[in-house]
DNA sequence: CTGAAAGCGCTTACAG
DNA sequence: CTGAAAGCGCTTACAG
């Protein structure tokens, strides 16, 4: 049996088809014994009213698009379960789309979200590519970014608190009472490397410790890069005491590297890490990093959004503070004599 | 400027709307030229056809929705990715909805994607509550359950071979020599816990190992179940050599619990995990365990589904083998005297 | 090869 | 308070 129609109900109701509309809406214009009547026989007929038709004359099909490189990345999947929550509560569902940061992909990712007719966009944690950029601008739809890495054209977006947050972790290094503290970063330049770069940079020039170049090393974000990067750091004459690392991934990547170097965390050199992965809580030792608060990312995201979408106007840029977790891979460094 | 309509671009080509239709969609009824032409204006006039106007006709969405407990589970996260990606290469897009396991999302979502008219649905990882299973068979539209819970009403499922992979897994230790094996449980009597275990005794009864009933410790499928489960093994008058967990969230809080009581893993006692999540690799010592395919059986469950939109029969049950993943939480006891 | 017409399932001015 | 009509943007038999 097909899906009974608006129709299907006003015949059996023995009205016009309008009334029904007007009865599922509880319209103030019809008398309530009829919004009761209709909408028992819809309910017992099993109706459900279709979205795409309503749709089509609303022009408004109360959906987000969400384009994420992979929500396969643990911190992106957060940021989007915030992001449906507040969208879902608001009545809007969400697309999902991968785009795997493959030019193609995003081309018909951007494609199939201006077919649907979404009513708005986010795009997390995506370096938006150059391609990329124009098409989703095309679109003439309101476009949310989540911790984009380059600055666009774009205009709203919901960002994590390098800079603050960089330079807190770095000063607790040095609270500690270390000195010689490496920088390990990412190498492909993103917004985010550079704003923790200069927190870092900043701790140290209020604690009057000059910077090092050669406590730079460059990793890519993840576990082989950081273990690279940190092996480099190694091979100076005298390694640092202690590590900020750009981010979760580079820091196991380091601290693999120090174990197999026969040295330990954080007796030998504190580590401190960003992002607070769920990894960071059951690594060896327990790493000491800055929590992004993801879930209410995606939140503010999303208000932001279905701010523009309901033609309000909105914050441009949100910076959300981030937490610093002590745990268990800093302390203060060896005194010289006891090494 | 409004977005142009089928009708714009027939106007600015000097042909009816239906000619333009058939020309977008390539139609042999038109001559080659006419197709071009009207391609190259629609093209200019940055023409995008509405699919909720075609859905409205044709009855499809080319949609499906995908429900979730929750995407930030990374388990759920990377199948999902699997699931939109052959969605995707089909041409599908998908609705993202959380349950968060309560009833009135679930209700939500249910309404939600029968009134966006989506295809067909796909539900991972879910217990699939009583209220919830009706309602989503309700909808009459095709349904693929990944690892679900209860085996329920519905046909069509893909789910990871339990009971083939903790015989292997549980083999693996009783060939390093053990004998006294736990099995390190979750409590809430899911279908894969009964299946796990079921795969455990029979490794037990091949070896002809003596199941004693004292050696299984139920947690709640977290690090906080298992590290309970664990120190209640360690206070046995003679704790056992190895524990197979549920899964590695368990072994987690396993591995912390033996850690507490001043022994060491694999030394003192070899711990096997279920899953091979991300932070199987990076815990200290990293785990032997199980990993579930979980990005192809998303594939797989996507590939189902679509076959069921498009009236084909499809396989009802497909149980795929997970893969015994040798890490280094695994060795020969310790001998007697060596104690 | 192309157009006019009907229709998908709704919403909403416009009448009455 | 309710209905008839128009229309959202498409697809697709039916004619010609």
């Amino acid at each position: 049996m097909r899906k009974p129609s608006i129709k299907d109900i006003a015949a059996a109701a023995g009205v016009s088809h309008s009334t029904v509309s007007r009865a599922l809406r509880n319209s103030p214009l019809l008398k309530p014994e009829t919004i009761q009547r209709i909408q028992k026989i819809a309910q017992e007929k099993g109706y459900t009213a279709s979205a795409v038709a309503r749709s089509l004359v609303t022009r408004r099909t109360h959906t987000i698009g969400v384009v994420v490189t992979t929500i396969a990345d643990p911190f992106v999947a957060e940021v989007v379960s915030g992001i449906e929550q507040t969208a879902n509560d608001h009545g809007y569902s969400v697309f999902l789309a991968n785009s795997n940061a493959e030019p193609e992909r995003e081309l018909k990712v951007a494609q199939s979200f201006a077919e649907r007719r979404v009513d708005g966009i986010i795009v997390t944690s995506s370096r938006v590519g150059a391609l990329y950029t124009p098409m989703l601008s095309s679109l003439q739809i309101p476009i949310v970014l989540v911790n984009n890495q380059h600055p666009g054209q774009f205009v709203h977006s919901v960002m994590i608190a390098n800079f603050e947050a960089s330079r807190d972790a770095t000063r607790h290094l040095i609270q500690l009472g270390h000195t010689r503290i490496a920088y390990l970063g990412d190498r492909f330049g993103y917004q985010s490397d550079t704003e923790r770069f200069a927190g870092y940079r900043e701790a140290l020039d209020c604690a009057g410790i000059p910077f090092l170049p050669e406590l730079v090393s460059h990793g890519d974000g993840k576990p082989e890069g950081g273990y690279e990067a940190m092996k480099k750091l190694l091979t100076l004459p005298e390694p640092p005491t202690a590590v900020f690392c750009y981010n979760d991934m580079s820091a196991l990547g380091a601290l693999k590297a120090i174990r197999e170097a026969g040295l330990r965390v954080p007796r030998d050199i504190s580590l401190v890490g960003f992002d607070d992965l769920f990894v960071a809580e059951y690594c060896e030792p327990p790493l000491t990093t800055v929590r992004q608060p993801r879930r209410h990312m995606g939140r503010l995201a999303a208000e932001i959004l279905l701010k523009l979408i309901q033609g309000a106007g909105a914050e441009e840029l949100i910076r959300v503070p981030g937490e610093l977790i002590l745990r268990e891979s800093t302390a203060p460094p060896r005194s010289p004599e006891s090494r």
